[in-house]
DNA sequence: ATTATATTTGTCAAATACTGACAAGTCTAA
DNA sequence: TTAGACTTGTCAGTATTTGACAAATATAAT
């Protein structure tokens, strides 16, 4: 998927024919601010992806990978961060879900 | 490293043989959240990142990796997502630097 | 051209999250 | 038991994000 994720929702509001307005309501999103999100000038809102999901009957496992995909990828982008950090980061994952971490050793 | 970023930094510290509050002055760092920040109860504030590795003589780049993989870990096991997310964002930074996305594109 | 609808942009107060600071507590070693 | 080191809780100040609204612009139909 090569497009920011603002298009992405750009792109399916329009295959289904939905003014900003429409899709504003079903997401409780004012149609200034969804403009400014498919616009790329306001993040979308992490708590919405579900209710993204189940609008669109997408699913939540690969619209999640694309939502944070791009969180990360902008995170390395502006601090000239190198790609070997998504390597270190996948092996912590790994330990993380291994030890079962909790709050506590690590703030959640 | 096997360790949390909070660790990593005790470590350091003790190594030198500093108090929380020796490093905290150099850091610029009330003692009291320097304890919170190396027990995992707060975060460490990325704009601190030069300060540190200037403070211990280390890496930057090193040291951004640390940071900025257990900060993506953590949200991965937190909102249960794919690794898959992990590839993905690595295509897309490529994408950004070929590109030079600026502000407007995406917002940074 | 005029009207109606859709979209964009700017602004701002309210809500939320983050930070620095301090006080009071526990722990440790001399 | 005293001093220094560390931990924990709290909270006001600050910064950031969000929702909301108004006004401007764009688009399409008549």
């Amino acid at each position: 998927m090569k497009q920011y994720f603002g298009e992405y929702i750009r792109n399916l509001r329009t295959e289904k024919g939905l003014t900003l307005t429409q899709l504003g309501a079903k997401l409780d999103l004012d149609s200034a601010n969804l403009s400014k999100i498919e616009n790329g000038k306001r993040e979308f809102d992490e708590k919405r992806l579900e209710l993204l999901a189940s609008v669109f009957g997408l699913d939540i496992e690969h619209l999640k990978t694309e939502f944070f995909s791009e969180l990360f990828a902008k995170k390395i982008y502006e601090t000239n961060c190198s790609t070997e950090v998504l390597n270190v980061a996948e092996e912590k994952v790994k330990y993380y879900r291994e030890q079962n971490v909790k709050q506590g050793k690590l703030k959640l």
